[in-house]
DNA sequence: GCCGTTTTCGGCCCGACTGTTTTCAGTCG
């Protein structure tokens, strides 16, 4: 079975760092921020670190030292980490997961629990209730009112938004601020900027003058969308809103300043970190107000990201980019790719009709995408017949749609709509559908739809290895808020690019699939992907936007993805399968 | 615990807000 044993090590030292952190001895708060590091760095890896102990590739990488590396050992051999276990026992096991709660400081549990012996959550709460904490000295009425309210706040974003939802409810606050002609500039910051998959808190980032600073903080706390004021001061607010129960931090900072706050609050925090580290290095000091040189204080860089990146002789960073996953080495060697843009989208290559299950007919749809995109093609990839609900496609079916198909473009005068199916892959990896049919298509999407609970990997490479199969749908099937994808192997993607297939980056926004990890290491071993928004009605083709978002973060450029490619480059990709499995001459 | 064209020892990002304080610690991003 498969074992991700990078995120079982992940966890284990995020844990040693937070008890770290509890523990709270001076010496070893570096400590803590080094096994923090490890656990993401581990977390990052696109291959199983067994592969890069055994290769010696482990030792290479920046943070990650002779330490660290014997207790992956360890945990490899025994499965355990001798040290671990002896830290556990000087922290009750709550008391790790109580430290995520906002409010919940380490330094703040740890008096909790020597001087009232509080040892679980149960008991704090109750604690919380009947004064005992509020009592503590330096501890205060407010204070564990905070508290309580951040037990609450912890629950509620225990779920985290999905970038779409998180987009669609940043830009409609951004919207309502716009209404302020004091507000010079404007943008969403954080992991929203940065297009994470999913999204904790919504920050926002305003440049004004000084003198109306005032009034653009309470024009925002008294937006009807604020449920509730969290924090409110001179130059920032935070709220909690209706909608999803989301907290939204807005800053206000001086136009010269802008560059440099939006590159602060950008983050990644990681990435900050490691940049401002290297500008500290340099002599050079940064913060949101720009940068200095630390012996004089004097400003040479703040207006621009631009400036502020150049200042510390790196290219700009696509805040797609900024996690601290090398990104800072390759900028300062000014050598990042130019990543793929939404504009360089040349069509969409996952269409339903209402010949299934689309919203739309295919006439509806050619009328609509025509008017609002600039796309040279689109295909119609409707579901195969062993999808009954979707009411799928039997051979006979497909060849009325491509007749239908056919006249359409005579009306249009060129073969705009492209034939396709998304055909099923059965339980044995055969396909849904006659290879004789499939022939007569220009694009075929091989998609999985049952069985999702066994490992995939051997359905996924049989399809790779039909000669028709131009693109695999939706590849590891996970489904946000419903299902984690099935189990498959990264095997798949030296079969895709073995055998000429495409990997399609679903842009569905509760899908995301392929994801950015997949994205990255597909990419690297020079996997060719398709950006397709799988629409079932017009609302859906503007989901382009999330499968730019992923490709980017999975450092694409427009020449790993196909849809930026004119129609007869896609053909050429298509042909070349059919002609390595010897089925077209 | 990691790291080093200033260092193999002595550093490790920087500032705002809150609450409980009379000058600052803790927390957060």
């Amino acid at each position: 079975m498969y074992r991700n044993i990078n995120k079982e090590l992940a966890k284990i030292f995020r844990e040693m760092a937070m008890i770290y952190e509890f523990i709270g001895k001076d010496e070893d708060k570096f400590r803590a921020l080094t096994y923090q590091r490890v656990a993401n760095l581990l977390e990052d890896l696109p291959d199983d670190v067994r592969n890069y102990l055994i290769s010696g590739k482990l030792e290479e990488i920046r943070g990650i030292g002779s330490h660290t590396i014997e207790k992956i050992k360890e945990y490899i051999q025994t499965g355990k980490i001798s040290k671990y276990e002896e830290l556990k026992k000087l922290v009750p096991p709550d008391f790790l997961q109580l430290m995520e709660i906002p409010g919940f400081g380490p330094k703040t549990l740890k008096r909790i629990y020597e001087e009232l012996g509080i040892t679980t959550k149960e008991e704090l709460i109750k604690a919380l209730k009947d004064g005992r904490i509020a009592s503590l000295k330096g501890f205060g009425e407010k204070k564990v009112k905070n508290m309580l309210k951040g037990l609450e706040l912890y629950e509620a974003s225990q779920k985290r938004l999905i970038l779409w939802e998180a987009l669609e409810i940043g830009r409609s606050l951004v919207e309502k601020l716009k209404n302020l002609k004091e507000i010079k500039n404007i943008e969403l910051a954080g992991s929203l900027r940065r297009k994470k998959e999913t999204i904790g808190d919504i920050d926002i980032l305003v440049s004004a003058n000084q003198q109306d600073r005032e009034k653009i903080i309470n024009y925002f706390v008294n937006l009807e969308d604020v449920k509730e004021i969290l924090a409110k001061g001179d130059t920032k607010a935070s709220v909690l809103i209706k909608q999803r129960e989301r907290q939204v931090d807005l800053r206000v900072i001086n136009p010269d300043e802008w560059g440099s706050a939006l590159q602060y609050f950008t983050g990644s925090k990681e990435h900050n970190v490691h940049m401002r580290d290297i500008a500290k290095s340099k002599g050079l000091k940064v913060s949101e107000y720009g940068v200095f040189i630390a012996s004089t204080g004097e400003k040479i860089a703040g207006e621009t990201e631009e400036g502020v990146y150049e200042a510390i002789g790196m290219q700009w960073i696509p805040p797609e980019l900024r996690e601290d996953r090398g990104e800072i080495e390759i900028a300062l060697e000014k050598k990042l790719p130019k990543l793929v843009e939404l504009s360089d989208i040349k069509g969409d290559l996952h269409v339903h009709s209402t010949w299934t299950d689309g919203m739309n007919t295919i006439q509806q749809i050619i009328e609509f995408v025509r008017e609002r995109y600039k796309y040279e093609y689109i295909a119609i990839t409707d579901h195969s017949k062993s999808v009954r609900v979707a009411h799928g496609l039997s051979e006979e079916d497909l060849l009325r749609q491509i007749e239908e198909i056919d006249k359409l473009n005579k009306l249009i005068g060129f073969d705009f709509i492209k034939k396709g199916i998304e055909v099923d892959i059965l339980l044995d990896g055969s396909l849904d559908l006659s290879d004789e049919v499939l022939s007569k298509l220009d694009w075929v999407v091989a998609s999985i739809h049952t069985h999702f609970n066994r490992d995939n990997t051997d359905r996924i490479i049989k399809a790779c290895e039909n000669p028709y199969v131009t693109a695999i749908g939706h590849p590891t099937g996970r489904i946000f808020g419903q299902r984690e994808g099935y189990p498959v192997s990264d095997e798949i993607l030296k079969v895709a690019k073995e055998t000429g297939t495409a990997l399609e980056i679903n842009a569905q926004p509760n899908r995301m699939d392929l994801n950015e990890v997949w994205v990255k290491k597909g990419k690297e071993i020079g996997v060719k992907f398709v950006i397709s928004t799988d629409s079932h009605s017009f609302g859906n083709f503007a989901y382009m936007e999330i499968g730019v978002a992923i490709a980017r973060r999975g450092w694409c450029t427009k020449e790993d993805i196909l849809n930026t490619k004119s129609w007869k480059e896609i053909q050429k990709f298509v042909n070349a399968k059919r002609k390595k499995f010897g089925v077209l001459k």
